[in-house]
DNA sequence: TTGATAATGAAAACCATTTTCAATAAGGAG
DNA sequence: CTCCTTATTGAAAATGGTTTTCATTATCAA
């Protein structure tokens, strides 16, 4: 049993040092789903990083990364999303350097995810405001939000009954 | 099979024509589940209507709540949500009258839902001029989104390690 | 190096949702 | 109202992503 979940986000240390400021051991499973979170294109699910893993690492197992990633999404490193296709999708939180934060355009029929960053500011700093008054109100510690667009990719809207 | 999902939005028409207009046959399994929903609380999932509406109509099975909920959700006179707590949550899409578009704060501890009205006015006009931008820009047909709070609600904040 | 115990993988369990299928009932035609 | 087509239904089984169990292994502080 971890000693404790969600240790305060950020900071300028990296992963291993988080994980054990927290009290995780390293293991190569655990380091291999980082890498391949750093590196691969977002919106994984959990097979989807199974395979990757063990491409190069043939002993992990499906059922630890489902628990690492459990962990990394408790602690603020990588995010854990429903787009409604039947299995969660995780994407990285912060790429280090870039501030990346986005949103999303999810395509109900396709189920295709598109990443957007413009009005991102605009909206971003309407949230801001919005949770400083919301959690005055509701006596809620706001510490995440979740903005998506549903309709019809363009592909999806050309195949379209007309 | 059904003839056709999602009938055009909205209308004076009552759900009874809304479905018949749509092809589908009107049950008294599908006005049980309507009535349910339009007296209930919200976000009530697929198994708390099943027991609302068996008190009642104990005939009714569970499959077919989940059958008219889909239809409902594809009509868009529902919307199906993800709260995170491991099943589907469904609520009324308008109430007919109350103009009552909302959006929520969801505890990520205990899974509490508030609905909240304040700064929706604000939130939907950025919405609008954002979805305006995105559907030019990816070529991208939006017509529903979904925006929400997470965090930790009053009883769970105060329940935390200090 | 050693020991306490966190972490692991394989297999089984879980459980919300979907599929299957034979029986039933809605509702338009006549 | 009566027929007839076929959409709809409930029960049971299947599905499939995720979690649990448990004996074994590996991490890392001392
Ligand atoms: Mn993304
Ligand atoms: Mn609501
Ligand atoms: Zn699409
Ligand atoms: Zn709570």
């Amino acid at each position: 049993m971890p000693r404790m979940d969600g240790c305060g986000p950020g900071g300028p240390m990296g992963w291993r040092g988080r994980f054990k400021g927290c009290g995780y051991r390293m293991t190569t499973g655990r380091e291999a789903i980082l890498d391949i979170l750093t590196v691969s294109e977002k919106h994984l699910s959990a097979e989807d990083i199974y395979r990757k893993v063990t491409e190069k690492y043939p002993g992990v197992g499906l059922t630890s990364v489902y628990r690492t990633l459990e962990i990394l999404s408790n602690m603020g490193i990588v995010y854990k999303f429903d787009f409604g296709d039947g299995r969660a999708r995780y994407e990285l939180a912060e790429g280090s350097k870039k501030p990346d934060h986005h949103h999303h355009l999810v395509c109900t029929k396709c189920k295709r995810v598109i990443d957007y960053t413009e009005f991102i500011d605009e909206e971003v700093e309407l949230l801001k405001k919005t949770e400083k008054g919301l959690s005055k109100r509701y006596n809620f510690a706001i510490n995440n939000h979740l903005i998506q667009f549903y309709g019809l990719c363009g592909k999806c809207k050309a195949e379209s009954p007309k």
